[in-house]
Order: C-alpha cells, then structure tokens, then sequence
DNA sequence: CATTTGACTTTGA
DNA sequence: TTCAAAGCCAAAT
C-alpha cells in the first residue's frame, strides 16, 4: 500500500486544467475524510520533479494559499484565472462551477 | 519512542 | 454572518 504521501500525488496530479479540488476532497478519495491537513502538508512538500498542479488544491471555501506560497496569491491566482477559473467579488474562487467532481482515477 | 507541525474542517457561540 | 476553538493525523524532528 502508498503512503499517503504518494496518495496525494497521484490524485492532485489527475485534477484537470479548469478545475479546482478541496484539501478535504483528496482526504476523503484517500479515505481518510478527517486528514485534510495532511493533504496540504503533503501538497507543501511535494517534489518539485513530480510537476504536479498544487496550484489546483485549495480550501473549502475556495480560498487561495497563503501570502507565502506560489510567491503570493495574485500569481496564484493569475495561474489559475489562466486556465479558466474565475473568482468571485471576494476573491474566492467560483467553487459551485469549478469544483473537480469526476474523480476516475483507478487504484493507486 | 514522544513531540511538534501544519497550503484543513467542523462546530458552536 | 463571522470567529475562535477544538479536532484531526501523517510525517518530520
């Protein structure tokens, strides 16, 4: 069985271009609903040779990463506004349009 | 082995 | 609606 470590890498690395996952989210496809933080610690300390789409994962509320991350989250959020996510007046990103709700990724 | 650390989430006031 | 506090748990130290 993958660390969970692994786990996290593998989904985050499924969620498409134009779509955003929930810590949470990624807990639960793990199978571990109450390990949200851990995604994100597992996101924080993802190679940087894996390439994966961290900048895809973020809160439940569709918040962005901290000021510390991404070199802040006007660049995060350029990226992602790249690929067709769009933000609401607060800054949050539109969660009910771009949520990643086909998860199809089979046995990690 | 015990303790600390979070890019989180839920809950209750 | 907003906010603080309390759970949460795999890795790192």
């Amino acid at each position: 069985l993958k660390s969970f470590y692994h786990q996290v890498y593998e989904i985050v690395a499924c969620i498409p271009e134009g779509k955003v996952a929930t810590y949470g989210q990624i807990a639960q496809y793990i199978g571990r609903p109450r390990a949200a933080r851990i995604v994100g610690w597992a996101v924080k300390n993802a190679p940087s040779h894996l390439h994966l789409p961290c900048h895809r994962v973020v809160n439940r509320n569709g918040e962005l990463a901290p000021e510390h991350v991404f070199g802040g989250v006007q660049i995060q959020r350029k990226i992602l506004e790249a690929e067709g996510i769009t933000f609401d007046e607060k800054g949050c990103i539109h969660m009910d349009k771009h949520l990643w709700q086909g998860m199809h990724y089979k046995n990690i």
